[in-house]
DNA sequence: ATCATTTAGATTGCACACAACCTAATTGCC
DNA sequence: GGCAATTAGGTTGTGTGCAATCTAAATGAT
């Protein structure tokens, strides 16, 4: 056995259980989350953003992508949808005309109401406890900041 | 403080981070990995294909699915695509006509070489402790399968 | 043997993601 | 003030994901 030689083999697929690890279990949660957002006329996305909506209204599609990870490619088209299904409504901002800023509508803010319900429908057979979650929601987090970080770093080297 | 009773705000919002933060690293490590694939001409879910068949080649479609869960649906597209790309043949099994044999092209096998250098250039800049990274894979591998079998009970239970 | 059922894969339609690119508005520097 | 550089958002094209549906092939119960 060499100790001062990687593996690179056993690397590869450690590093590769990590990412397929996250890849598998973020369409999983996606999946079960599938039908409960359908009866309120939600995808997944675009749960995310009403999320973001009802926590702070009025935001540009910029600050919506900061916080969701998202750029205009994936959030204009979407937004969009959720314009067409009276949910918010996009305005350019009269201060700034780059800007537009995104406002929720009666609809869109009493949707929170029913929306209420989805975790406990959610939660109602995955036997985890509380506290297990919010440690591998932190260490999930924490990791997602670092690769950002890198992935910042290298494509600011590149420019 | 009312024990009994559970807060559903909290735990709509424990919940949403927890989904939120799978999410959000799923696509961070796979914008990661676009730069380091993108030399060998793979996307990040070729890229799972590709590891699937070097470990085990000659598969069919729906046993490269279960291993990625994924359906023919994303993966006809897909592997037709690897096809045009001289990596992999697309064969009906002569045993069982309902079946296509997915097999590696000589390129396809010889592509391993090149990617096996991915996970090094991907490390070089996330410092993550082997060791909690083996940790957090299983961890996440766990709540995926949980995730995964809750689903099943569900979709069951409406047939 | 026959016919309903099941299984494997392909197809279609819709909704993300994201790179690359475009336009218009604003900012900064002189 | 004038003009380059930056910023905000939108558009286009490619590649997933997945539900719903289709066809053909295999299975199985009688």
């Amino acid at each position: 056995m060499n100790h001062s030689l990687p593996d690179y083999d056993a690397l590869l697929a450690l590093d590769n259980q990590l990412c397929f690890a996250l890849y598998s279990a973020s369409h999983a949660m996606t999946r079960l989350y599938r039908p409960l957002l359908a009866p309120l006329g939600l995808t997944y996305p675009q749960y995310m953003v009403m999320l973001v909506l009802w926590e702070q209204d009025g935001l540009t599609v910029n600050e919506i992508g900061t916080k969701l990870f998202l750029d205009s490619g994936t959030l204009t088209p979407l937004l969009k949808r959720l314009q067409s299904a009276q949910l918010l409504s996009r305005e350019r901002d009269t201060a700034d005309e780059r800007r537009v800023l995104i406002r929720l509508t009666e609809s869109g803010k009493s949707l929170r109401e029913q929306a209420k319900h989805v975790p406990e429908q959610l939660l109602g057979g995955v036997p985890c406890p509380l506290q297990q979650q919010r440690d591998l929601t932190r260490q999930i987090a924490e990791l997602r900041d670092q690769l950002q970080t890198h992935l910042a770093a290298l494509t600011h080297k590149n420019t």
